[in-house]
RNA sequence: GGUGGGGUUGCAGAGUGGCCAAAUGCAGUAGACUGUAAAUCUACCGUCCCUGACUUCAGUGGUUCGAAUCCACUCCCCACCA
């Protein structure tokens, strides 16, 4: 059966899901099938020798099928959204090249969402971002900011007020373009695009959150806890992007001796599970493109890999 | 058995006569999110017919116009002395 237009490719599947959920599982049963290769839309799994916290592919799974986003950069090293997107665009059409199916799965939401809906092009200046961040990037100063954006950019401050992160952006921005953020974000994009098919995993709460607990356990059974030593101890927690990763600042205080290793694995999965549902919230409202699999146990797999397959990819 | 200190809304922990449904933190729930996103931020968080009403601060009974706060007894917990 024939369901897309010959002159279209057919849609590659992108599948998202909160930790945990079995994306990865998914995509690698989904390429080895379908003879496609996966990228990973991963903040974390960037970065090299975050392996066991990150719970990135195995190396014999990686032997199998190849991944692409994975390992790319150092954790001193910045990174962000728009070096993914592009990194992602550049996967995709290189594996399109050599015929095979690309299959992107991930739990990033923003970095879900560039792939799916696109970003829209700002300007941005790393030099003067840098200036503006040694600048207005603490507590003292920050007020200073919101104050000059109360005066300039009024929608801005007020939407921005209380992330100076995005406030320090907006400003950016503004010295470039000399238009509010709050403005030009009128006129960003929203259809998803044609050539892929978004899929989310969706388990019921109290299944996830023992999938999570049960995960979290076994990674810091395996090697998690060296692993963390060692890349605290090369500077993780001062790194510019990569000290957001979840676990190893908690790791941090249990070898420091703040918290027992029961407390240690009780705080995780409670971050763990929160960040679950941040990704939950995003996906159900930034993705109405999506097709939501409910997911029920381990069969669940079978189905969803089905579903995806008609979907998107013909067989 | 004796003495002293305690029992507060899921947990921790403020509050010692009215401004208390009761600080704060945590957990929980919903949401936001375009160059640091596994981060950051917002709201809600006793019950209800929810701009007001009702039931709460171990229990019972008092004092008082009025109590989580004062008194008495009871039950439980902790510390120390025996």
């Amino acid at each position: 059966m024939k369901v897309f237009s010959s002159s279209l490719p057919p849609p590659f599947p992108v599948i998202m899901g909160p930790t945990a959920s079995g994306k990865s599982f998914l995509a690698l049963q989904l390429a080895e099938k379908y003879d496609g290769e996966i990228i990973s839309a991963d903040s974390m799994q960037i970065y090299k020798g975050l392996d066991v916290g990150t719970a990135k592919p195995t190396k014999e799974e990686r032997a199998k099928i190849p991944h692409h986003l994975l390992d790319i950069i150092d954790i001193t090293e910045k990174y962000d959204v728009f070096a993914f997107r592009d990194a992602a665009e550049k996967a995709v059409k290189e594996i399109r090249e050599r015929g095979k199916l690309p299959v992107i799965a991930g739990g990033t939401g923003l970095y879900m969402r560039a792939i799916m809906y696109g970003l829209d092009e700002l300007p941005s200046s790393p030099e003067l971002r840098k200036s503006l961040d040694e600048k207005y990037d603490n507590e003292e100063k920050f007020p200073e900011l919101v104050a000059i954006m109360e005066e300039k950019a009024p929608a801005d401050a007020e939407a921005f007020r209380s992330h100076r992160r995005k406030l320090i952006r907006a400003y950016e921005v503004l010295l470039l373009t000399g238009k509010e953020m709050t403005f030009l974000q009128q006129a960003w994009k929203r259809e998803p695009r044609k050539d892929a098919q978004s899929f989310v995993l969706v388990w019921e709460n109290s299944v996830l959150k023992e999938r999570i607990a049960l995960r979290c356990r076994q990674m810091l059974e395996s090697s998690w806890i060296e692993e963390a030593e060692s890349f605290i101890k090369n500077g993780l927690l001062s790194s510019p992007t990569a000290w957001q990763v979840l676990g190893y600042r908690q790791i941090g205080q249990y070898l420091a001796g703040m918290l027992k290793k029961e407390e240690l694995f009780e705080k995780i999965s409670i971050a763990t599970w929160q960040y679950a549902r941040r990704q939950n919230t995003w996906f159900r409202t930034q993705h109405p493109e999506a097709i939501r699999i409910s997911m029920q146990n381990k069969n669940s797999f079978r189905d969803a890999e089905r579903v995806v397959m008609k979907f998107s990819a013909k067989e």
